[in-house]
DNA sequence: TTAGGGTTAG
């Protein structure tokens, strides 16, 4: 039995996935006389974007059509609303819709077109549009209105205004409430909007646990992450690419190897994110052997994939390796083009292995041969290279050189360098330099006091310490941890509330006193 | 056809 035009059309698009089929069915349907109705265009639209990605093509047939109804709109909106390079495209054919009449806008088309707002001034003047058409109390319209207000810069008074009044919250509403407030850093009143909600879903706990470990609230990020489970929610992909992060930045490596086990047995082992957040978990709690190995299984090796490899090299100064990966990226990498974090691991790694010519190198090749413009991280890296190898002179000039203001790493990375060469001279800039960026960090003015004391400067070591003990800004002390059992345990410097302190400095005697036997020291 | 969540950087 022959299928009807309408059984043909769908059985064509559904089976094909090349533009030359769809031309040759829209012949097909032009000598039929079908190929303008708003039926058989909007499905050659939708075929258009969303299989074949082919928004210029869909844009033509979208032209062509005499009359066109509110779903062509929408079609051809959605489909320019769903990529941030065709934001703009989308926003201007939405206003070229509100200008024609009619068709007019419905209710699905105002989320879509939120999506594109750049700026606040550009959510507002939507929000006017959809009080004018009526739309306004349509909870997901509404709900639309605190995601898109929420991400545009100043524009969270709004978000919240919109969301206090709704008399119908979902958990979508509250979501986008609770990503708002994490947005701007605000992690506290992202957890009370959490508290305030009566269902939670994983994309709900996600949004809580991502606003955490991107405050760089890892601990509260670890314990929702472990509430979450206790809950019984199924944490995803997403969920475990936040814990792993949480767990690399705060060195939980027992966690992030039962994490490894719950992605394999989940199915989560085939999402690129997945595989490299497990890496750069790895890489920061040392286990690099397991980050290249996962590295190694990722068949589908992206930009964040080699970076996060290069990067764990880096941080444990295995350069030559760090420099391997780069080298295979470059000529193996299938076309993945190196980006600024890329050269800040790499010239990390040249620092870490003293490396200071192929630092320069690789410094001259990012801007040469890549056209990245050195940001202050790059400039951070060079002058720690510079000055751990003690060219102060070129340093400086690297710093004379800068294109932004020198910040605290710059300077940092210079008085670093100066304290291992002696040069106290130049220390002492670096340190006032610092101070002058940030008058109330006691450890800026301490490290001062000690440059003094090198110089025998007395009277000046005195004056910096009554300043210190006016601010009453005292240095923040060092800490480091360490994981045992599931456990973390942290320590600061002369710290001895540890229960086992006696026995910890028993062990540390007996190692020093090993070390220096094989040493031959004293 | 409509609304919310993701990794890497000194």
């Amino acid at each position: 039995m022959k299928p009807n035009l309408n059984e043909h059309v769908l059985d064509t698009l559904s089976k094909s996935n090349h533009l030359n089929h769809l031309k040759q069915l829209q012949a097909y349907l032009t000598t039929l006389g079908h190929a303008h109705t708003h039926f058989y265009a909007f499905k050659l639209i939708r075929f258009c974007t969303l299989t074949l990605s082919n928004l210029t093509y869909a844009r033509l047939i979208f032209d062509h059509i005499p009359s066109l109804n509110t779903h062509l709109f929408t079609a051809m909106i959605t489909a320019y609303a769903a990529h941030p390079a065709t934001h703009p495209s989308a926003l201007s054919l939405f206003r070229h819709m509100l200008r024609s009449q009619p068709p007019r806008p419905n209710h699905f088309i105002f989320p879509h077109a939120l999506k594109t707002c750049p700026e606040s001034c550009a959510a507002e003047s939507l929000h006017a549009q959809i009080v004018k058409s009526g739309f306004h109390e349509y909870p997901v319209v509404q709900t639309a209105l605190v995601d898109s207000y929420s991400k545009v810069s100043g524009g969270l008074g709004n978000a919240k205004k919109v969301f206090d009044e709704m008399s119908d919250r979902s958990v979508v509403s509250f979501t986008a409430m609770v990503s708002g407030f994490a947005r701007v850093g605000d992690v506290e009143s992202a957890v009370r909007v959490f508290g305030e909600m009566l269902d939670r879903d994983v994309p709900s706990w996600n949004a809580l646990i991502a606003g955490c470990t991107q405050n760089g609230a890892f601990t509260q990020g670890i314990e929702l992450f472990r509430r979450m489970v206790f809950e019984c929610n199924r944490p995803n992909g997403v969920t475990v690419v936040c814990a792993l992060s949480a767990c690399g930045h705060m060195g939980m490596l027992q966690l992030g190897r039962w994490i490894h086990g719950y992605v394999y047995k989940n199915g989560l082992a085939f999402d690129s994110f997945v595989l490299n957040a497990l890496v750069d978990m790895y890489g920061k709690c040392g286990s690099l052997g397991k980050a290249r190995k996962v590295f190694e299984m990722n068949p589908e090796k992206g930009l964040t994939s080699w970076n996060s490899m290069i990067n764990c090299f880096a941080l444990h100064g295995q350069s030559d390796s760090a420099i391997a990966i780069f080298e295979q990226m470059v000529e193996g990498g299938g076309g993945v083009r190196p980006d600024e974090v890329t050269f800040v691991g790499l010239l990390n790694a040249c620092t870490h292995g003293g490396l200071v010519e192929k630092g320069y190198w690789y410094f001259e090749m990012m801007v040469q041969e890549y056209g990245i413009e050195p940001q202050i991280e790059h400039y951070g890296c060079l002058i720690d290279l510079l000055g751990r190898a003690g060219r102060f002179d070129e340093a400086m000039d690297v710093v004379k050189g800068m294109s932004m203001e020198p910040d605290e790493v710059v300077w940092g990375s210079l008085l670093n360098g100066c304290k291992v060469h002696g040069r106290t001279d130049l220390a002492e800039f670096a340190a006032k330099k610092l101070i002058e960026i940030d008058p109330h960090n006691g450890g800026y003015r301490i490290m001062l006091a000690n440059v003094y004391g090198e110089l025998g400067k007395w009277d000046e070591v005195r004056n910096v310490w009554r300043t210190l003990k006016q601010q009453k800004s005292y240095k923040v002390p060092g800490c480091s941890w360490i994981e045992v059992d599931d456990q973390v345990h942290q320590f600061y410097s002369l710290d001895k509330s540890n229960p086992k302190t006696e026995d910890l400095y028993i062990v540390l005697e007996s190692l020093v006193g090993f070390r220096n036997e094989v040493m031959g020291e004293p």
